[in-house]
DNA sequence: GGAATCCCTATGGGTTTACTCGGGATTGGT
DNA sequence: ACCAATCCCGAGTAAACCCATAGGGATTCC
């Protein structure tokens, strides 16, 4: 039950551009040290960000990325969704997605895979990188 | 974000094993036949339960497998924890690990993933055996 | 004794993860 | 015009993990 690296470096990523927000933007390298995260690897990362449209990429010299929208408009479900995939446990309570099940008490652990999807997506989607913004200046 | 099959099969294992709890052991064969899962595999798994002491096994002709416990005394959270490894979507979370983090912005995402696990652990721990079968039962 | 079981270790193919590498395209500063 | 700083892209790769499969050994009921 473990998300991969990719979600985890892409929240920190988010939330190092959301502290600079409105402030130009930040170059990938800059990024990479603060969080301590391979460059190339991140690199990828931010593609994948890029394409989904959570953040711009300015080119050239002095360019860098920055959120493409304010940090209290992204919530952090979006970030974990375009990195990792759909928030759900088992494939078969992914949204969107209605498979006709076979197995009647396969239902009954469905129902159970259901409410963990939904309490896994009720934290993700109700916190905002504003909110992740907020607890790092109160420590 | 997704269970492996592991968590998947078992729960399901321990469900066919809820639904006779009383009537004598389960045989593998039949379990696995129910369920529709490799029966060798299968087997791996109940061997890692039955070491955790979630099942009891019969060995011989007649033999197989039972419930150490009723049905409601056993939590979703102790079958997934036995068979995916600790309840926490990053290494840092885990329970009784404190490690000094460095990052103080680490902190900020920190929270988030605490509030993530605490959310999981709550569905997983508050529901038990007895409540997928009548789950089932009500289907 | 034999069939039905559980028990254990080893192996293997496929996928995913977390990178690294090398080069190309774009742009600001001088 | 040039150069350095950037982003952009695709390929390659070593290790780990997943989901089994294989084959035999130990135990117990009838």
């Amino acid at each position: 039950m473990r998300i991969s690296t990719r979600g985890k470096y892409g929240v920190r990523a988010m939330l190092e551009l959301a502290m600079g927000y409105g402030q130009g933007p930040i170059p990938l390298k800059v990024i990479a040290e603060r969080q301590q995260i391979s460059e190339h690897y991140l690199e990828q990362l931010m593609g994948t960000l890029r394409r989904a449209g959570l953040v711009n990429s300015v080119r050239g010299a002095q360019g860098g990325y920055e959120l493409a929208f304010p940090p209290g408009e992204i919530k952090i479900g979006q970030i974990i969704r375009v990195l990792e995939g759909p928030i759900a446990p088992v494939e078969c309570v992914e949204d969107g997605v209605d498979p006709a099940c076979e197995r009647f008490e396969a239902c009954a652990t469905r129902l159970l895979w259901e409410r963990l999807r939904d309490s896994m997506t009720e934290v993700l989607d109700s916190t905002t990188l504003a909110d992740l913004c907020e607890d790092a200046a109160s420590l």
